[in-house]
DNA sequence: TGATAGTTGTGTAC
DNA sequence: GTACACAACTATCA
């Protein structure tokens, strides 16, 4: 550096967002502070590096977050958000290195996965043994209510299994005001201001910085084929989507709000518009961090207080409850993404893989039109409901294709826009029935939902399996979730043989799940 | 020690 | 539409 200045450096990790940012509104507030360095840093041991690690739905859910929270910056703060692609502690590090004394803050927020904690480390140790001029400030609970460390390293901290436990944790950290209501941390403001960039070093130019910086969005490489193989989504990426989703699905809401039952859900898709969810559809937004869950905890609670509604676990606290116990759980359960030496995981013997069940499953052409809808569904858009979440991997693993349930657990957290290491596992652990949670392994869910089924009503007019699967677009609804029953002659009048146009069932449903369940309960008791 | 409950089951009889 | 049988886990609580 040429001139003495104090410069600080805000790193965009999971909160890609103006609102309620800690790390950006402790620069902002610093009057000592004279310059800033914005930066977002892709990735490669995440996001891949040319993104093949994550799906084509995932790329685009970042990108255009990244774009919204750069273009937001600029009209907002005046200021530009910096580009770098790279290991991100020897990126951090080229630029202490560079502004030396100048340096005076390096700020971020918490990431609560191994890798994110390790780098989070190895940045903390470095800048204290070759950067001690500049303080190193990860801001603890920015992405859960919780702050998962101080929580998880209490003495008393038990892990939490069920909704009472997590509750019990809530009313002692945060306690309650006098009309009951949990005393949860109010989000706060987005900025409305931001010290420019150093005028004296560009980390495009310089000779150190250069290879990693990139000049804005549309220099980052994306695979060529992403355009052409995306159907229009109903989410679009960035906090100004976040924000106005908020405002239309909850804020807005009162009466869905509060009549919110997440069991119930399946029912209440929107005819009109079958890509949209009947759900609230935020959780892509709480996963990159376009959307404070402070804020989404607050909104609810605006449209509860006063009113009667619903309760946890059904309740939209509730799933934000849940969401908190699996952020804690991954954190204090060793080997939380493992089989082996994870005390939540059961040992069940799952055998050998078998590709073909693998790749039918994967593909959505298991025979199981409803399967293979909500499979399709998450390759085209990265989106699938919650409850179909449940019925394909209860399927792939104890319910049908006896499959491991890490093999799901991975081709979710590549596709899912909503993606998120602790959520993703544990709802596999869940569903597959090795976690000690409340999930009885003899309770399957049925792949062919009829119209008393949980799974069913939406379905049941067939309405959302013939969008996802064409082939069977005129098969009479009697038949549509198993069509391999359909007289010959229906099967020929919708011009979809079964067998030929559309697979037969790739296994006996019924027989499959007899004989899992005895394996299951054989794994239990050797 | 026995009863009960656990975020969201399914199938059949009436 | 409701009631109940099915199958039968584990942790917790009285």
């Amino acid at each position: 550096m040429i001139s003495s200045m104090s410069v600080a450096i805000v790193w965009f990790r999971k909160s890609l967002r103006l609102d309620d940012n800690p790390a950006l509104l402790q620069v902002c507030s610093d009057p000592s502070i004279q310059s800033v360095l914005p930066i977002y840093i892709l990735d490669p041991e995440i996001h891949g590096k040319s993104f093949e690690k994550i799906g084509y739905a995932r790329i685009r859910f970042l990108l255009e977050s990244l774009e919204d929270l750069s273009t937001r910056m600029n009209e907002k703060l005046g200021q530009k958000l910096l580009f770098a692609q790279g290991n991100p502690h020897e990126i951090l590090s080229a630029l202490a290195r560079i502004l030396g004394s100048d340096l005076c803050l390096l700020t971020s927020d918490y990431c609560s996965e191994p890798y994110g904690r390790i780098l989070t480390d190895k940045i903390e140790h470095s800048f204290q043994e070759g950067f001690s001029q500049s303080k190193v400030c990860f801001h603890q609970a920015t992405h859960t209510l919780l702050d998962i460390e101080a929580t998880t390293a209490d003495p008393t901290f038990k892990n939490p299994k069920n909704m009472k436990d997590i509750l019990r944790i809530f009313h002692s950290r945060f306690g309650t005001d006098g009309n009951g209501f949990l005393q949860t941390p109010e989000p706060q403001s987005a900025p409305t201001s931001l010290q420019p960039l150093p005028g004296d070093f560009d980390p495009l130019t310089h000779p150190e910085t250069a290879r990693f910086f990139i000049s804005d969005i549309s220099g980052i490489w994306v695979p060529p084929s992403l355009k052409e193989s995306m159907v229009p989504s109903p989410f679009k990426g960035g906090e100004t989507e976040g924000l106005d989703r908020l405002k239309r699905k909850v804020s807005q809401q009162t009466d869905f709000v509060n009549s919110f039952r997440k069991p119930k859900t399946f029912s209440t898709n929107d005819p009109a518009n079958p890509l949209e969810p009947s759900t609230t559809g935020l959780s892509p937004y709480l996963s990159v961090g376009c959307l404070s869950v402070r804020r989404l905890w607050k909104e609810v609670e605006a449209c509860n207080r006063g009113c009667e509604h619903t309760q946890p676990p059904e309740s939209l606290h509730g799933q934000l409850l849940f969401r908190e116990m699996f952020y804690l759980l991954s954190r204090s359960v060793p080997n939380w993404d493992q089989d082996l030496d994870n005390p939540m995981c059961k040992p069940i013997h799952w055998g050998e893989k078998d590709e073909n069940k693998l790749e039918a499953w994967t593909n959505g052409d298991t025979g199981f039109p409803f399967i293979d809808a909500m499979m399709r569904q998450l390759e085209a858009t990265g989106w699938m409901h919650h409850l179909g979440r449940h019925a394909v991997s209860c399927f792939l693993t104890r319910g049908q294709l006896w499959q491991h349930w890490k093999t799901g657990r991975d081709l979710f957290e590549r596709n899912l826009i909503d993606s998120d290491w602790a959520l993703n596992n544990a709802n596999w652990l869940w569903l597959s029935g090795v976690a000690p949670f409340s999930m009885p392994y003899f309770r399957l869910y049925n792949p062919c939902p009829d119209g008393k089924s949980s799974l069913n009503a939406e379905t049941s007019t067939a309405r959302f399996i013939k969008h996802w699967i064409p082939e069977l677009k005129d098969f009479p609804a009697k038949y549509v979730y198993e069509p391999h029953l359909a007289p010959q002659s229906a099967q020929a009048e919708a011009k979809c043989i079964i067998g030929s146009d559309y697979p037969n069932p790739i296994v006996d449903r019924k027989e499959a799940a007899k004989q899992n369940l005895a394996k299951f309960k054989a794994s239990l008791q050797a």
